[in-house]
DNA sequence: TAGAAACCTTAAACCCACTTGAAGGTCAAG
DNA sequence: CTTGACCTTCAAGTGGGTTTAAGGTTTCTA
């Protein structure tokens, strides 16, 4: 039997936290750098032991990220207190700007669906000849007169991105 | 006046093909060192040079990662011969794998977009109290006894995500 | 002709949210 | 006493760039 089980007083290891919480070991020590979460270490050995407090805390950071926030955001919400009125006002703040973002993104990912259904008809196989890589070729210069300067819509694998 | 302009035989230096391309100077050095495309150095300085071939050619890749699509996936397209039946179906394959993957961020984007809408309705600030927070926490745990393992789905910032 | 402004060069560090790998320590069972 | 399943730290890699540092070249102007 492992030394450290389910409603021991101890806690868990990390191997047991993850599949608790649904978070990697190697990613419960990058939050743990990260300031996301602590945990007591014992001292005979350096194991981290997580308690169920714990668990619940990296669950509740597994949520939010689902969630698409960055950790800043989840930083943010962790501080929260949920007794006080301004955190609260906080806290709705933030999700009614997190779903603004969500929505900018949803309507870019539908612009773009609409333009890729649109070079698609160029060629859908009917024809004796395939006129799509030449059509991706007169978007590059059609495009080109027309948009100027920056290329920061583009971006992706920032914290706004979703 | 500049040496190097619009219609000479020479070519144009990096600062006038990030205008001319919508690609900024560091990012056509990325795109080189990334072997996207090539530039004739002169001898005397080793300014880099580009011809107009060079510039559609900035254009295009510009254009289909406007698509979001990765810069493997641009390589693969820039490899393509127009004149060949075979790559032009597999031109046609590419861009149908990419859009089935816009429309699997999409519908993922969708079902995040209900889930926050759904969490807001629970804090609309016309009650006394706000268990926003609280509501936060609740899901945690609740989402905690039905999902197990994997948080792939999560991820951000990699080639598939949109 | 000198010097400043406006270009260009390379190399390396930074961003995010992790994952992977190397090299080694700890622990219980057979 | 070895096996193997855990745990530890530290470092580097991922994608698609941007930013910064430190310096070379060229053109404009006084």
């Amino acid at each position: 039997m492992p030394s450290l089980y389910p409603q021991t007083v101890q806690g868990y290891h990390i191997g047991e936290a993850a599949k608790r919480s649904g978070v990697s070991a190697a990613n419960i020590r990058f939050y743990e750098k990260e300031k996301l979460i602590e945990a007591r270490g014992m001292g005979a050995n350096s194991y981290r032991i997580y308690s169920n407090a714990d668990i619940h805390q990296l669950r509740f950071i597994r949520l939010l990220r689902s969630l698409n926030m960055s950790l800043d955001e989840v930083r943010a919400l962790l501080g929260l207190d949920l007794r006080s009125k301004q955190d609260c006002q906080a806290a709705r703040d933030m999700l009614d700007a997190h779903i603004g973002h969500v929505r900018t993104r949803l309507s870019e990912l539908r612009k773009l669906d609409k333009e890729l259904v649109a070079l698609r008809t160029r060629c859908d196989g009917t024809g004796a000849q395939c006129h799509l890589i030449e059509a991706l070729h007169e978007s590059a210069d059609a495009v080109a007169h027309t948009v100027q300067g920056t290329t920061a819509h583009i971006r992706r694998g920032r914290a706004e991105v979703l």
